[in-house]
RNA sequence: GGGCGAGUGGCGGAAUUGGCAGACGCGCUGGAUUUAGGAUCCAGUAUCGCAAGAUGUGCGGGUUCAACUCCCGCCUCGCCCA
């Protein structure tokens, strides 16, 4: 055996880790060393320091439910992880937290069924979650681990609740909620389907109850405006506009004729005004059941009962039959006097405008839709479609429309709202489709809030001094009997006094919607353990705003809307410094997985399932199934958990593979090929550095290495640092393997490469590469190492390789100087023997050579 | 119906943005090693063809010396909104 100039010295040094003498890779030990080295000297902690540049790489903390991590989770945390470990070679101060997102519906249910705390069952899940985490040897601060379910922590979400009511953002109302009597609360639009939950199947209805609403309605314009300068995919943007759903148009009062009730519509087609044949309120307006007349009473109230155990997804489906009765009242409409029936229809709903519209068939397709089923007038008001066909939504001429005659759209819209503005008849106004965001919810484990109520019904937030509002102890987690929500179970924490003035008084029983923790998580990161703010202002100030955001498209809407709500209104408030919070979001694609279902729709487990020929059948069975690719999920037997993968291939392999599978942003399916690919990627690694019992290869020479290799190792600190940047992992670790692959034929390579290339590694496989950088006699980790740097000049070529074109088809390569000019390439390419044939009897018309890239020679 | 995205070998995917299509990996084929299996190593692998060569990036047109890439018209799939 031969042994490097380095060998001796690597071979005095103590080995940690017995198994690793022997020269083979052993994954599970060198995992553990270095996880354990990283707790140790805590290498990852973050503290604040002016002198860096600071990095905030944040995942969207997870949900710790009780089936653990699956392989979904780390695609996202390891690209963050990446970034953070190039970002800290880089010079940065990286700030790379962790937490727990933990209060939640599963947790309560499952304390309902067993009675055990939720607290008890959410750490347990969280410290599950945890080790899963850190076996995937991520570089998180562990220090500033939050949970939100911690007092310490809701403590401030409750202050931030309070910054939101002193502001007038807060306030209660009776507001149509979707009801689940069985499971007694509440339910999020989209936790709704067909007039059921979704994931029970438990039959939901609308039902008035006071709830506490939060204005974002009032941020809507800034939510809209601040999108602009944001780095987010635009697809995202996209999503978060249309939510918002800006619209401009006119408010215009009818009367209900013969009552002098009044009704506002919001349109955005003001300009159509003439055309309207019949209005209609939806079920939930106050005015439908006091207009609706005698003969039309039973209908109304049977319609408006009806409609409302319908969701509001349900009721705007287009495809859906449309629905309605005459209230026997009629209305008159501002622009002509003219008196069209007034109607009461689910497609209308109450949250939106003013529920209440004027419908115009001619030009709205829904309208026209009813308007044919009920046999209703149809007005055609703007010319250039044909109405008895369908309706007509483009621009044209006014027509029937009085002084908005030979009009278009545009000049229409503008004439009639000044019109109705001069007489009071109505406004120019704008619209959002954003609603008030509903935040109370019945259930035990949330954040309460802090406030109390006094028996006048004065409503009186908490002094700073009193937070945390605690949650209180209870025998039982289920609703009372009389539909009250858990917490009224407290009878003795309900029944408190008001910490000012003395008065008796009682306080909410409702919590907040898990969405609360979540709004500002990212704030307390900055400062986890400050008991006297929610965060500090410097610490505030060097860390935010988060630099990348990494996490699923599915918080595309929601989340990040109400995070960046409260975060608008703290930046209105003076407490953050940035009027947005995350400056680029990316969203990871789902991981997606074989299943095996047969012809009868039942699945089996991966292990069931065996392929002969081109088939796959049960093994047991022998009956034949078919093999699709599908979401991961416990009910289509092909969830892989990411701890059996990290023990059988190891948390590089893993790291390496969901980088490696392809684009971030796409969903991809899990193959456990594809993870020994990698796996065996690693193993070449290593033996490329590690020789037989477990010294230095002995191809590791002090100089004197393969030329070819430096050129190598520049080109692929260049190509990896590119593609770090931006986020196209897989090419990276393609390029890392193309080097590895060179590395492995050539008999010496330099030292200096090999530890170069051990540190552009780093980031990727972070174990491997602790262990290789140690093994090259280095007693530090490679952490905070600088980024190796490549040399311009140290890409270039010895001599050029041109390739030859015949109208635009590759006939040759030639190979030519590097200096070589036009003129001399131009008749090394014709004087080329594998172009006779193509040359052969034609005329050369033209030659291009574009410099470095390509010569067409274009003949007939 | 509207918006966004995608469509490339048997499979996952590359292609410095108009310049050698298929990098890298999986799978497969052959070989070496092994009692055998596994692991490892070497060679091959878009299609047709013995070859020269021809064809080839969802389909049809176009621009260009040159198109996976740009333009026009379609088809299919996914997500979001109606």
């Amino acid at each position: 055996m031969r042994t490097s100039a380095l060998g001796p010295f690597l071979l005095q040094r103590p080995q940690r880790i017995a198994t690793m003498d022997t020269g083979t890779y052993d994954h599970q030990a060198i995992e553990r060393k270095w996880q354990a080295y990283w707790a140790e000297h805590k290498t990852f902690k973050a503290e604040i320091d002016t002198s860096k540049p600071k990095y905030y790489v944040l995942d969207m903390f997870p949900y710790p439910s009780g089936d653990g991590l699956h392989v979904g989770h780390p695609e996202g945390y390891t690209a963050t992880d990446i970034l953070a470990r190039y970002k800290r070679m880089k010079g940065f101060n990286v700030l790379h937290p962790m937490g727990w997102d933990a209060f939640g519906l599963p947790a309560e249910r499952h304390a309902m069924r067993t009675g055990e705390h939720p607290a008890v069952i959410t750490n347990r899940n969280c410290e599950t979650f945890k080790g899963q985490i850190q076996g995937l040897g991520l570089s998180y601060d562990w220090d500033r681990e939050i949970n939100t379910t911690d007092p310490k922590y809701y403590k401030w979400t409750q202050w931030i609740f309070e910054v939101l009511h002193e502001r007038g953002l807060a306030y209660q109302a009776e507001a149509a909620v979707n009801w689940c009597p069985s499971l007694g609360t509440v339910l999020a639009n989209e936790e709704v389907k067909d007039g059921k939950y979704v994931e029970t199947g438990d039959p939901v209805e609308k039902r008035m109850m006071r709830q506490w609403m939060l204005k974002i309605t009032e941020y809507a314009e800034k939510l809209l405006a601040g999108l602009d300068d944001l780095d987010w995919p635009e697809g995202i943007k996209a999503m978060q506009r249309e939510w918002i759903g800006r619209s401009e148009g006119a408010d215009a009062v009818f009367t209900v004729a013969g009552s002098g009730e009044k009704f506002t519509v919001f349109t955005t087609r003001p300009d159509t005004l003439f055309g309207a044949t019949y209005c209609v309120l939806a079920p939930e307006h106050p005015l439908t059941q006091a207009i609706a007349t005698d003969e039309q009473r039973a209908a109304v109230d049977a319609y408006i009962e009806a409609a409302s155990k319908r969701s509001a997804q349900d009721r705007m489906r287009e495809e859906r039959e449309k629905t309605g009765v005459f209230t026997g009242a009629h209305a008159v409409n501002p622009v002509n006097g003219k008196e069209v029936p007034i109607w009461t229809a689910d497609y209308v709903l109450a949250e939106y405008g003013y529920g209440a519209i004027m419908a115009v068939p001619a030009h709205d397709t829904r309208d026209y839709e009813f308007a044919t089923k009920f046999e209703l007038p149809i007005i055609e008001v703007i010319s250039g479609g044909d109405i008895t066909q369908e309706a007509y939504t483009g621009d044209g001429v006014l027509v029937n429309s009085s002084l908005l005659d030979g009009l278009n759209v545009g000049e229409a819209k503008a004439k009639i709202t000044a019109w109705l503005e001069e007489r009071g008849l109505g406004t120019g106004t704008v619209n959002y489709r954003l609603r008030d965001w509903l935040f109370s919810r019945q259930r035990y484990w949330g954040e309460p809030f802090p406030l109390v109520t006094l028996e006048d019904g004065t409503v009186r937030t908490m002094p700073m001094k009193d937070l945390p509002v605690v949650l209180p102890e209870l025998d039982e987690y289920k609703p009372t009997a009389d539909g009250q929500p858990p917490l009224a179970r407290a009878v003795d924490w309900v029944h408190t006094t008001d910490p000012e003035t003395g008065q008796p008084a009682i306080r909410e029983t409702n919590t907040m919607p898990q969405w609360a923790g979540s709004c500002w998580y990212f704030l307390r990161f900055c400062d986890p353990h400050n008991d006297d703010a929610a965060w500090s202002k410097e610490a505030e100030s060097y860390w935010m705003p988060v630099d990348l955001y990494v996490g699923g498209a599915e918080h595309a809407v929601l989340h990040l809307l109400y995070a960046r709500f409260w975060h608008k209104v703290l930046f209105d408030a003076g407490y953050v410094s940035t009027p947005e919070p995350f400056t680029k979001l990316f969203n990871q694609g789902m991981i997606l997985a074989h299943s095996h279902q047969d012809d009868a729709g039942k699945y089996y487990y991966p292990e069931q399932v065996e392929k002969r020929g081109n088939d796959h059948f049960v093994k047991e069975t022998g009956k034949k199934v078919h093999v699709q690719i599908e979401k991961m999920s416990k009910s289509r037997y092909n969830v892989v958990n990411p701890d059996t993968v990290v023990k059988a291939y190891g948390a590089d392999s893993v790291r390496l593979y969901e980088m490696f599978m392809g684009p971030l942003d796409r969903e991809k399916p899990w193959t456990d090929e594809g993870v020994q690919g990698v796996h065996r990627f690693t193993k070449r690694v290593w033996s490329l550095y590690v020789g037989d019992g477990g010294v230095l290869h002995s191809r590791i020479v002090e100089d004197g290495g393969d030329e070819s290799m430096v050129r190598m190792l520049h080109g692929t600190i260049k190509a990896v640092s590119n593609d770090i940047e931006a986020l196209q992992f897989n090419t990276a670790i393609a390029r890392m393997m193309e080097f590895v692959n060179a590395a492995l034929k050539v008999d010496a390579i330099d030292r200096a490469v090999m530890a170069q290339f051990v540190l552009v590694l780093g980031p990727f496989a972070a174990h491997l590469a602790e262990e290789l950088w140690q093994r090259l006699g280095h007693d530090q980790t490679l952490a905070y190492e600088p980024w190796p740097e490549y040399d311009e000049a140290m890409l270039v070529e010895d001599a050029l390789e041109v390739p030859v074109q015949v109208n635009g088809k590759v006939r040759a390569v030639i190979t030519v100087a590097l200096d070589a000019d036009k003129d001399t390439i131009l008749a090394a390419a014709k004087a080329e023997r594998r172009l006779a044939q193509h040359l052969e009897g034609k005329n050369i018309i033209k030659e291009i050579y574009v410099p470095g890239k390509l010569v067409n020679l274009v003949v007939k």
